[in-house]
This record gives structure tokens, C-alpha cells and sequence, in this order.
DNA sequence: GTAGTTGTTGACAAGATTGTTCATAGTGTT
DNA sequence: AACACTATGAACAATCTTGTCAACAACTAC
């Protein structure tokens, strides 16, 4: 209710200080984007802070803030802040998603190739923080569902692989268990490098600026002896 | 003092509602421990929250509800909400740090023992969630420093038995960077899997209650067969 | 130009959270 | 028993955060 007051408001705009008079009014521009722009410009700065203070840490004064608006704008467009946290962890997610699934088939199982193909899914789980993000939404438990990456997938696409390569070179085949823990343990590896990767190799004594990629690429050889090997 | 007043302040009690009268007031009991138990009661209290919700997620008025006081004792005993977080993190890291040493010194290498002590370690960091909170601090970068886990010492001890044991056997030496690599690896999948094991494996196609033991096992055999092998 | 639609904002409300104050009540000492 | 010491809690203050509301302003349609 409000009921009230019928008004006052005051003169609205009073500006801030300073400024005397009367009819001089300053005010701000106002600058007006369709609804579609202005969800994107406040996703963009959302994602920022998801990514460097996690989902709880999303304010819709800093945020709107960051884009240069007011809260009651944020909440205009995307109803309660609840909203907007989900709508921020469902896009990283499906962002996620869709730079993995394509970091992974453009490799076709070469040993180059996979070497490639686990740089590439790191650099998409470290750019922009989205291996942060991963990990903050495992934490906080707001598993957005779906959205998860399939690691099945995954694994059955290399399982047929390996299979086929182990026949050609007339190895005895693998379980596809076996498979899937090499698939478990390059992603935990690979994610888990991706938050805290410089931490931890700094604290092993492996200084460099090479020292993470060198350990990716120890990691690319010894998945690849362990999938194709004995 | 106290000075002050006169006193008003009312009768105080005033206790609840209800009791009408003058002198009958049945209060509360008003339990008073010593400074030591009550530090250790909230401290306890506040580690809880501080395993489910991270460091930022610990609230005075609810560290104080579990323990079973009003929220200004918690201040009186650690001064500040920021001083209790500080407190909380630093036990937690040192009582991982004494875990880990624990469960990595009890192991002299074997085989039979390197699988223990990766279950050892995997238990000190999946029990009571520390696990949980070394990737919480990671990414809040509250890293307490000092009492981060000193890897360097877990692969200078690695390397040695590794070398001495090769040498054994008559096969040729690794550098000591191929060891820590392989300390990184078993590090950043035992945290993994303490923080979204269960979550990957399922995610992997990998059902059944001792997929992480398995996992494990499996991890067990690869690490030995790199370190040894060849 | 006028009217309607809708993005935008200042002011305010309600709740939560940290921190302060002071009286009260256990505990121990003399 | 009287006293000092200190742990405890009720009430309060200050700040921050989400959400509501009504008015304003930019743009479109007629």
C-alpha cells in the first residue's frame, strides 16, 4: 500500500547536490534498450560475479550496479533475484556444455588429437572461470540438473574408439569400466586443475609459467599408454 | 562502569510474557562454561556450517542457535564474525594438514600400502567434509596460506622411495618432475572425488556403492604402474 | 500530435546480519 | 558472607539486501 502520500516524491529528480536551481535540471540521460539487450548486459555482468564469488555472492546492487542501472531494473527483467541467479547458472551451464561437446569431437582419437582435445576442454573450463563455476554449483548443491555435462557420452564415444584401435592392433580389449575411470579421472584432473591447477603445482615445487601445461601433457601421455597400451 | 543509569532498564527480566508476578520468574538457567568449552562448542558449531555452506555462509545467529546461546556470546568469545570465520578455517586446514601427514606417513610405499593410504587420504578429506572446505577456500581464495598442505614434501618423500626402489629393480630413473606430477594427479583426483565423486561417477554410467572404492582401486593400479613400471 | 506500451528509477518497506551496551547471574576468592 | 571476575543474554543500533510502488520517460502506433 502505499496509499499514500499523495505525493511527494519531491521533485523527484532534486538531483544531488549541488545544483541550485529551479528549473535546472541535469538530471541523468536515461538511456532506454529493449528488453532483450538489457537481459543480456545484466547476464554478462551476473556471470562475472558468479564466476568470482559464486552464486551466493550475486547482489543485485553490484550487478546492476556493473551495468549502470538501478536493482528495481534487475528485478523488473528478471522478476526476484532468485530468478536471475538461476537464469545466470542455467546459461554458464549450457555454455559449459556446448564448449565441451565441441572441444571433444573435434578430436577423432589421435594421439595429437587428444592431446589437443585436453587443452581445449581446460581452456574452456578456465576461460571465463566456468571450471569455477562447476565447482561452486557442486558445492552449493544448486545442481541446475539437466544442464550436466554427460560424461557418458563421453565415455562411450571413447570406449568404441579404443575398442576399435585395440583390434587393429590385435590388443585384448578393455572393460568399459576400465574406460570410464580414464574419462573420471582426466575430467577430475582437468577440472580440478582448472580452480586450484597453480596452487597445487606451485606447491609441488613445479614453478614455470609452462608447469600447468607440462602436466597436461605428461597427462596426455600417460591416458594415452594406459588406453592403448600392454 | 557502569556508571550509568540509574537504571532503568527495566526489571530486566521482564522475562518472557506470561508470568505475570513480581518474583516468581522462571527464567532461564542460563548454563555458563568456561571460556575454553564454550570457544570449543562454537567452533564446532561453526565448522558445521562452515562444511555445508563455505566460510561465507557462516551466520552468528545460527552458529549461536546449534551451539544453544544468544549470538553476543559468540562475539565475546571470538570478537568479531570475521575473527570466528578466521578461527574455524585455520583449525579445519591444520587438522587436514595432520591428517594428510598422518595417513601418507603411516604408508612405506608397497603396493598393499599406497592403496591404503590413498583411501586414508580420500577418507580424511570425504569425512566431515574437509574436502569440502579446502575447495571452498580455493575458491574464495581465503587460502589461510601457511597451513596449505606442503606437497613438496609428499613428492620429495615419493621420489626418494621411488628412486631407491628403481634403483632396486635396475631400471632407469625418473625425474623428480615426473613424480610430482604424479603427486598432482593423485592429489587433484582424491579432492575431486571427495567434492563431486559420487556426482561424476554416476554421471560417468558408473553405478553402485563402491564405484569410488573401485575408482580408487583402479587409480591405485595406474599410479603404481607409471611409478614403477617401464 | 496524442495515446498506449514499456523500460527505468527514486523512495520506501521489511527482513536479515553484525556489532554494542548494560544488566544479570554463575563461579571462585578472601 | 561479601566481593571481584566474567560468561551470558535482552534490547538496541547500523548497515545491507531484497522486493514493492508509483511516477517518469522513451519509443511506437494511430
Amino acid at each position: 500500500m502505499s496509499t499514500t502520500t499523495d505525493k511527494i516524491v519531491g521533485n523527484t529528480g532534486t538531483c544531488d547536490v549541488g545544483d541550485v536551481s529551479t528549473s535546472r535540471r541535469p538530471k541523468k540521460p536515461r538511456v532506454r534498450r529493449d528488453a532483450e539487450s538489457a537481459r543480456a548486459l545484466i547476464l554478462e555482468a551476473a556471470e562475472k560475479r558468479l564466476v568470482s564469488s559464486g552464486p551466493a555472492g550475486i547482489r543485485l546492487q553490484e550487478v546492476a550496479a556493473d551495468v549502470g542501472v538501478s536493482h528495481p531494473t534487475v528485478l523488473h527483467h528478471f522478476g526476484s533475484r532468485e530468478a536471475l541467479v538461476k537464469a545466470v547458472c542455467s546459461r554458464a551451464l549450457e555454455s559449459i556444455h556446448r564448449q565441451l561437446i565441441e572441444a571433444i569431437e573435434a578430436s577423432s582419437g589421435d594421439e595429437a588429437h587428444l592431446s589437443a582435445m585436453l587443452d581445449a576442454v581446460f581452456d574452456a573450463l578456465t576461460k571465463s572461470g566456468r571450471g569455477r563455476v562447476l565447482m561452486w554449483l557442486a558445492l552449493e548443491g544448486e545442481s541446475v540438473d539437466s544442464a550436466d555435462v554427460r560424461l557418458a557420452d563421453v565415455v562411450d564415444a571413447t570406449h568404441a574408439m579404443r575398442k576399435a584401435k585395440r583390434n587393429e592392433k590385435g590388443l585384448k580389449p578393455k572393460t568399459r569400466e576400465d574406460t570410464a575411470h580414464v574419462v573420471v579421472l582426466a575430467a577430475l584432473a582437468l577440472l580440478g586443475s582448472s580452480v586450484l591447477g597453480r596452487t597445487m603445482l606451485t606447491n609441488a615445487g613445479l614453478e614455470g609459467d609452462d608447469a600447468g601445461a607440462r602436466f597436461r601433457a605428461w597427462l596426455t601421455r600417460v591416458l594415452l599408454r594406459h588406453l592403448d597400451g600392454e
